[in-house]
DNA sequence: CTAAACTCCGAAAGCGCTTTCGGAAAACGC
DNA sequence: GCGTTTTCCGAAAGCGCTTTCGGAGTTTAG
């Protein structure tokens, strides 16, 4: 068990006895209360900032009866997995907690499939204060627990019932259909879908989305232009596979996500399909190298730091009191267009 | 300010009580000192296990005087810095840690280019045992800084001064000449490198190594065969152009990264070219979708999660009193053969 | 059967900070 | 000039756990 560091910190007490104080005067100085003489806060300020006094955040918690942290669990790194936006949705969180000095817990589920159980243990062990939870399934588990758990928490994204909880989420659905109407607008009558499983709810609601820019469009939906893949490049090119080969193929592919709509155009080219041309595909996430694929990919996007950010501010307006039914928020996506769609051939 | 959650967790004197012991007693049951009888140990740990207890972290990290934390700073978000590898680099670092159920607070810096700042008050702010620090440049002042701090650290890759204190690298310069080699092999004899600037020392030891490759092939080293570019696609771009237009091009390029590499291949094929034969290419990260680009891109990887894990052993190591001193490892990349790169033609 | 050696646990003092309570001193009111 | 507020601070009791110390009771040795 590692003993405290040489460099001892210094204590509230010896900021108190250099200014001639009690400890309890001096802390109060130091927080801001009202019934401390200006003369004397001043002079509590100056010793703790000539001592270069740091409160240790371990005691403060412990009397205050807050840890102050807020937890993030890794998604799972599974097949499915890869989340090209874990680092930038820390990157907010942890931006908008800096604000307060609070800070960010991340673990990890340790043995795959027990996500829960890792949500479980992190909820009982006094960690955290709250919880961000990101890729949500349409009958999420973790949200289940977590309401049932009295432990505050928001979602990025939202379950299919979407009542009792605070969240976050783009307007997938309105994504989708966009996509749609943009492609339907180029002169396509023959739009089709690689979605992911309904198991996540975002892409539900794209699939959702999909069917009704369709409808807006005047298409009709064909359940041979819907075809379900895992969130990876391989699933994205075995879909394009399965869509070029029936026999009267579609002309534009919405895709789930970039790394299934890079899949995708790769599976066309290796048919000899030229993608933009021949065949349009449009993605959805907006990852930078988006920018540098063959051709460059036209795709939804959205910006998750800010989304983090947001998230944040919510959870601790929850934490402050605030009822976490008061937070639904949808926000949008937005179509960034490079060279992967045009007009049928 | 919040206060305790409705679930008033159950305390160390509730189990006492309940048993008919003292907290020290009990505590000590719990912790395994050996002056407790086994017949109350088991009294104790039945009675906690029955009640749920849950010990306080925050009330042990007072009284035992470590924190049992430690901090990870993501890589500044700008244009050069898009760290592919932070997800892994976190899991791996989260799974090490479960073990001792320690945790990891993960921080950002809030205004670009106050990185160091960051890491100041990161120590002073007594929030973490001990640091694991990325993407390390060549002099880097973070490190220098938490030298001088007393506060224990690793680092992963490594300063151009590699002595006092513990990093584990990957053998940059190794892996590049081996690129080198690879091409050379395959037959070329005119073979460049996009590098990234020496400021990164991974950067300059591929550079070395580039280098050290080509002298072992029998090859001359040009200066103009030899870019620097910014660690982006766009970087690799702009780098791959120049080197297109020389007058003598090379018939193939390796590159600092796979990002870089992206764009380079996109150059290339702007300008007619066909990668893989007309000109190979060769990255360095395995990043998953380089499986997907176009064609399929040739590189280096390393098992960054396991790199995570060992670094975060080195650390716990280092707490525990180990000498810094004693850990300094280099790992091997290995290549990993795909279609960006041929015989010349 | 007594002295020495163990076993096992209670008592108590922290860890470093927060917060309530009450009262002395100073300011105010008329 | 005396009672009433106000202002400001000290005292003290925690927060929930750890760890040292010492001493009862019990076992062993001789």
């Amino acid at each position: 068990m590692q003993k405290l560091s040489p460099r001892r910190a210094v204590s509230l007490s010896q900021i108190a006895e250099a200014v001639g104080v009690t400890e309890g005067t001096a802390s109060r100085a130091l927080n801001g209360y009202s019934d401390i003489a200006e003369s004397t806060r001043q002079k509590v300020m100056d010793a703790a900032s000539a001592l270069n006094y740091r409160p240790s955040p371990t005691a403060r918690r412990l009397a205050r009866g807050s840890v102050e942290t807020i937890g993030y669990v890794l998604p799972a790194h599974g097949p499915d997995q890869t989340d090209p936006f874990v680092t930038e949705m820390l990157n907010g969180i942890s931006l908008a907690l800096a604000d307060r000095d609070w800070d960010l817990l991340v673990t990890t589920v340790e043995k795959s499939g027990a996500e829960l159980e890792t949500y479980q243990r992190l909820a009982d062990s006094g960690k955290v204060s709250g919880l961000i939870v990101t890729r949500t399934l349409s009958r999420d588990p973790r949200v289940e627990f977590l309401k049932s758990s009295g432990l505050p928490f928001v979602v990025h994204g939202r379950t299919a019932d979407v009542k009792g909880y605070a969240w976050l989420d783009i307007d997938n659905e309105q994504a989708a259909a966009d996509a749609v109407k943009h492609l339907a607008d180029l002169g396509h009558t023959r739009v089709a879908l690689i979605c992911a499983s309904p198991y996540y709810n975002f892409s539900r609601l794209r699939i959702d989305g999909y069917r009704r820019g369709l409808a807006e469009a005047g298409l009709q939906f064909r359940t041979d232009y819907s075809v379900e893949a895992p969130l990876s490049a391989e699933g994205g090119l075995a879909a394009m596979r399965s869509l070029i080969a029936l026999p009267d193929r579609p002309t534009a592919v919405v895709c789930v996500t970039d790394l299934v709509a890079i899949g995708a155009m790769r599976a066309a080219q290796k048919e000899g399909l030229r993608v933009g041309s021949d065949i349009s595909v449009v993605g959805y996430d907006g990852l930078p190298f988006g920018a540098f694929t063959d051709p460059p990919l036209t795709t939804m996007t959205q910006d998750v730091i800010r989304t983090g950010r947001r998230l944040t501010e919510i959870l601790l307006e929850i934490l402050d009191g605030a009822s976490p039914t008061r937070f639904q928020e949808i926000w949008n996506a937005r179509l960034i267009r490079r060279a992967s769609d045009g007009p049928p051939s």
